[in-house]
Formats: structure tokens, C-alpha cells, sequence
RNA sequence: CGGGGCGUGGCUCAGCUUGGUAGAGCACCUGGCUUGGGACCAGGGGGUCGCAGGUUCAAAUCCUGCCGCUCCGACCA
């Protein structure tokens, strides 16, 4: 390719939109442009990459035996109410008519259309075990679109489904993918790490995502340093603490003025933070919930959520806590009436413990769980924090950000059995079919693969996903000598299947190294006027800075091995 | 959905307080000169100042409404 022809518009400021550096720089290097909030076009540079990273893909699930096909964007209404996620899936699903009126969706994932394409189909356990994936743009009308591509409302994902006889068959699914995730993101040149995760809205049960490691990622998780533990804040088990034995005293109502926080009333009896037993309230579609932890310990929303099986909670407001009769502040376990209380693990191993009693302005002191009050659940829903102990070895957890970049989920039979989707055994007895989901972001894992590559002169591509290999600068233009070794130099190049640009514009030199440095070549050969005199071709690593010279005639072979090291 | 900020040429921004014929840098076009890290000189093209109302002799500037972008929040009472 022929810079001078070449369709990236790079910019030499960055535009203010833009906060992460994976966006300001795809934007600045010619990558890519917004249409809309969170919808862009993808240049010529941005589409080459996102073709590497398919491919790969597409290498990695077909070596797991599965077959790629392409399933519409706009998928009807019916399906998505048959598995309830009409509904459930509320305004972040796009939502159009045709013009007779019939309710479409612009795709958000597509369990439902897959599970209805099959379940005609496949009528034997002879079929089984099928995997199917698309690579499509999916649609998703996120709250707050932002960072560019790493939270866009429409994206490239690619999905795979698999369909098996059993949960065995499943299990087998799953860690095929599972390996080929770790394969494709390890091709991909990318630091990444696999951690449990909550299925969350999509459903079924066991899931993992993988995680690129980057300051900038909107998810927290924690990993193990004496095991390989590993998993998303949202999901990572803790095991209850035992508190020191004491013996009980009465339940007595204490006047606390004024203390609405957990240090407050903790100050004000004079007892640590971990004697207290701190309540949040939420709205569910259950109802009131009330969640019980440590008055040093935070709340994982998710656990609440799933330990009363509620499909949306909300921290309740001022209207909410007066109807049920408490007092924000001063909110407890003890004497509420319509209220879910679920208390984490840890609380009911206090003793002598203390709650607020639903009136301003009161706790009660000496409370032991169990004896004073009784939750309707007991689970562990606290939220797990940096040194927190592993829930499998015990040591202290580290803390990390990640990108999500992909996430593997065993469905079970949660559409199969809502679409009826089933097959024969070998007896004739019909059975459910047990499914699989497995989704990448390919143009997230763009952005991811940015947003951990990068300097203050531009990306610095991974060789396997960079747009082009090599890019040949002559310095001077003017100077016929460099500039037919230049274009020597590239037809090698192009020849020996070297992804090659030849910066051929009438620029200053400067400005062709600034311009390949920021869109981020693994190589720049540099041919000046050493090239020329000296028969030295300059080569220089992005990554490194590192420089190779050359003589002319053996330049190929030497950007070939530098490339293979890279 | 709540709160803040911002919408002026392709990009970054000034001008708005105090109304009076729309600016700069970069980018782009032409010519010259230059050629190893975003040169220089000269000339040139390009803007319904987000949209719609209103106030005024006169609105980018003041007022009202709307739209868009962006940041924070929508978790620890």
C-alpha cells in the first residue's frame, strides 16, 4: 500500500471527546470515526485489524470443530417474549417496527434466534454435540456509551453456541473454548487473565471471563498470589469470619443521636467498626430487601440479587424506607415487616453485635443473630476487597482492573427449555438440549489491545494484529536514489508477503516517522541517505526503538527474522 | 434518569462578561524554498457561530425551549 493513497486521516491533536487512550489514539492515527455516541465507522487501518483479529478467531473455533454462519441483525419480537428477555433486556434493546407494526430488535446476542434456528433441526442425539458461531455486529443501547470502542452501542462480537447431550458433553464444550480463548487471546499478543464471573443477565450457571490487565478497565478483579484462583469482584467467594467467643448479653435499645453512618455510631458507643452490623436497603422485583453485613464490610450487590433471585434491585429511596416503617440511618433487622433480610455469613458469627432499630436516632446494643433476629437468607454477599483472604488457599488476594474482552457461560437448559428446543436419546425418550454461550469482542479486543500497547509517540501494534508489517520511509523524497530504493525496497518487501506501506507523499521526513510511529507499525525502514552511499538500510523496531542496519540485497530477510522475534 | 461542562471552517480553540460587517494555529489548494523526527515564505479556498423562537435599529454575544456531545453520579443511609 502506497501512503499516498492510503485512507487514514491522522490527526495532530486529539480531539476533546475523546479520554481513554485507546480512543483518542484510533481516532488521531486514522483508525476510526463517530458516527453517533458509541457507533463508529471503522477506516481502512482500523478494518485491517479487526480481519486479523477474526481471523484468528475464526483459526481457534474452527480447530475446536465449530462452524461459522451469519444470523440476521433484525431478529423479531417473538422469540426474545417466549424466553421472557422482551422484557427483561428493558431500554438498553433496540427496538423497531416494520410497517405493519411488528416489533423487531436490533440483536444484542442471538441465543434466541440460534436456539430457534436448531431446535427444528436437530431431532437426534446423533446431531450432538454442534457448535455454531457468527462474527456479527451486535446492538446494545448502553446507559452511557463511552472510551470509544470499549463501550460502544453497536460493536463486533463474535458468538459461539454449543449444543450437547449433557452436562458432560457440555463440561467437554466449554473447556474447548475455554482453550481457545486463552489460544486466540495469547495470538493476539495480549497480557490477559481468565476469572470467574457472574452469568448475570444472560443466565445459567459457571461462567469465566477473560480479562485484559489495563489500568483503564471498568472491571475490578482480584487474583491469587499463593494459588491460581482468580475471579471478578462481582463473583469472588469469601468464606464467613468467626469473631471471638463472648458471652451473651441482653438486647437492650440505645439512644445514638445523630449517628447515620456506621463511624458515627461506632464512635459514639465506643466499639470498632467490625462490632457493628451496617443495613442497605433495596427495591426488588421480590420486594424490600434488606442486606446485612459487617459494619466494616461493603455489599456485593450481585450476591444480594442472587441470593433473593431478584432480577433487578435498586438501592431504595427515601419513600420506600419511610412506607416500610424505618428510618434511613438507623435501619435494622429487628421488628421490619415485609422486608427480605438477607445477612451475610460473617454476621451471624457476631455476638453482642449492633443494629440500627428502625426509629431516628436508636440502635439496638447486644444483639446476637440468631437469637435477636432471624434472616430469611444467609449468604455470603460481601463484596471481597484487596487482602482479603483467597477463598481457596487462603492467602491474601492482589487487585487488578481488566477489560472484558471475552466470557464463556455454561446456559444449561435456560433457552432450550424456554424454546422447547429437545432431541431422542438412544431410548427415544426425549431430552432438553444443554447449552453453551461464548462471546469475544473483537472491536473491544481492538481497543484492549491499545489500550495495553501504546507511548507517547502512538500504538505500538502486537506484530500478529498489526494493520501492516513494515513501513518504508524514504527520508528524502527529492532524491531520486533514495526514493527507487525505497520503492525497490517495498516491491521486496510486498513480494516476499511482507504487509508493507511506502510512505511515497511529498512530506518532510519528520513528518512520516511521527505519522508511522502513531499508527504503530512493528518496523520502520528507514531508507536515507546511508541507504543509498553505504548500501545501509536502516530498520527500526516500534517497540523497542532498537536499530538494525542492513545492506540492501539481504534488508528482506532481515525485517523477515525481526518480524518472526516480534 | 439527576447534576456539571461544552456546541464558532476538517481538528484544537479565542471572541460572548460590556450586542455593532466572524478570528488564530493546525489541516487543505497554488507557487517558491527546504528535506533524518509534525520546516519556512507568499498567495488562496472554506464557517446558516448546534436548531427553533424571542428581545433589539442591530445577536456568535442577551432571554426561552429543544437537540447533540462530554464528564460525574445513579453502590455503603
Amino acid at each position: 500500500m502506497r501512503a499516498s493513497q492510503l485512507y487514514a486521516p491522522t490527526l495532530r491533536e486529539t480531539p476533546a471527546e475523546a479520554e481513554v487512550i485507546s480512543h483518542q489514539l484510533m481516532l488521531r492515527a486514522g483508525f476510526i470515526r463517530k458516527a453517533a455516541g458509541g457507533i463508529y465507522n471503522y477506516l481502512p487501518l482500523a478494518w485491517r485489524v479487526l480481519k486479523k483479529i477474526e481471523k484468528i478467531v475464526r483459526e481457534e473455533m474452527d480447530a475446536k470443530g465449530g462452524q461459522e454462519l451469519l444470523m440476521p441483525i433484525v431478529l423479531p419480537a417473538e422469540m426474545w417474549q417466549e424466553t421472557g428477555r422482551w422484557d427483561v433486556y428493558g431500554d438498553e434493546m433496540f427496538r423497531l417496527k416494520d410497517r405493519h407494526g411488528r416489533d423487531f430488535c436490533l440483536g444484542p446476542t442471538h441465543e434466541e434466534m440460534i436456539t430457534t434456528l436448531i431446535r427444528d433441526e436437530v431431532r437426534s442425539y446423533r446431531q450432538l454435540p454442534l457448535m455454531l458461531y457468527q462474527i456479527q455486529n451486535k446492538f446494545r443501547d448502553e446507559i452511557r456509551p463511552r472510551f470509544g470502542l470499549m463501550r460502544g452501542r453497536e460493536f463486533i462480537m463474535k458468538d459461539l453456541y454449543s449444543f450437547d447431550r449433557d452436562e458432560a458433553g457440555l463440561n467437554e464444550s466449554y473447556n474447548k473454548m475455554y482453550d481457545a480463548y486463552s489460544r486466540v487471546f495469547t495470538r493476539c499478543g495480549l497480557t490477559f487473565r481468565p476469572v470467574e464471573a457472574d452469568p448475570g443477565a444472560i443466565g445459567g450457571k459457571g461462567s469465566h471471563e477473560f480479562m485484559v490487565i489495563a489500568e483503564s478497565g471498568e472491571a475490578a478483579i482480584v487474583y491469587c498470589g499463593g494459588c491460581d484462583y482468580a475471579a471478578n469482584v462481582e463473583k469472588a467467594e469469601l468464606h464467613p469470619i468467626e469473631a471471638p467467643a463472648e458471652a451473651p448479653q441482653p438486647m437492650a435499645l440505645k439512644d445514638t443521636p445523630g449517628t447515620k453512618t456506621i463511624a458515627a455510631v461506632a464512635e459514639f458507643l465506643g466499639l470498632p467498626a467490625d462490632k457493628t452490623v451496617k443495613t442497605l436497603a433495596y427495591m426488588t422485583d421480590k420486594g424490600l430487601v434488606f442486606a446485612l453485613v459487617r459494619g466494616d464490610h461493603d455489599v456485593n450487590e450481585i450476591k444480594v440479587q442472587n441470593a433473593v433471585g431478584a432480577i433487578f434491585l435498586q438501592m431504595a429511596d427515601e419513600a420506600a424506607l419511610a412506607a416500610a416503617g424505618t428510618a434511613p440511618g438507623f435501619m435494622g433487622p429487628i421488628g421490619v415487616k415485609d422486608v427480605t433480610v438477607v445477612a451475610d455469613a460473617t454476621v451471624m458469627k457476631l455476638h453482642n453485635t449492633v443494629v440500627g432499630a428502625n426509629q431516628a436516632d436508636k440502635h439496638y446494643v447486644n444483639v446476637n443473630p440468631g437469637r435477636d433476629f432471624k434472616p430469611a437468607v444467609v449468604a455470603d454477599i460481601r463484596l471481597i476487597r484487596e487482602g482479603d483472604p483467597c477463598p481457596r488457599c487462603g492467602e491474601p488476594v492482589k487487585a487488578a482492573r481488566g477489560i472484558e474482552v471475552g466470557q464463556v457461560f455454561k446456559l444449561y437448559t435456560k433457552y432450550s427449555k424456554a424454546l422447547n428446543a429437545t432431541y431422542l436419546d438412544e431410548s427415544g425418550k426425549e431430552q432438553t438440549i444443554v447449552m453453551g454461550t461464548y462471546g469475544i469482542g473483537i472491536s473491544r479486543t481492538m481497543a484492549a489491545a491499545i489500550e495495553q500497547n501504546n507511548d507517547a509517540n502512538g500504538i505500538i501494534w502486537p506484530a500478529a494484529i498489526a494493520p501492516f508489517q513494515a513501513a518504508v520511509i524514504p527520508v528524502n523524497n527529492a532524491d531520486q536514489g533514495q526514493r527507487e530504493l525505497a520503492e525497490k525496497m517495498y516491491a521486496e518487501l510486498v513480494a516476499a508477503g511482507v504487509e508493507t506501506v511506502l510512505d511515497d507523499r511529498d512530506e518532510r521526513a519528520g513528518v512520516k516517522f511521527k505519522d508511522a510511529d502513531l499508527i504503530g507499525y512493528p518496523l520502520k525502514v528507514t531508507v536515507g541517505a546511508k541507504a543509498v552511499t553505504e548500501n545501509k538500510v536502516e530498520v527500526k523496531t516500534r517497540r523497542s526503538g532498537e536499530v538494525h542496519f542492513f545492506p540492501a540485497e539481504e534488508a528482506v530477510s532481515g525485517i523477515k527474522d525481526l518480524l518472526a522475534q516480534l
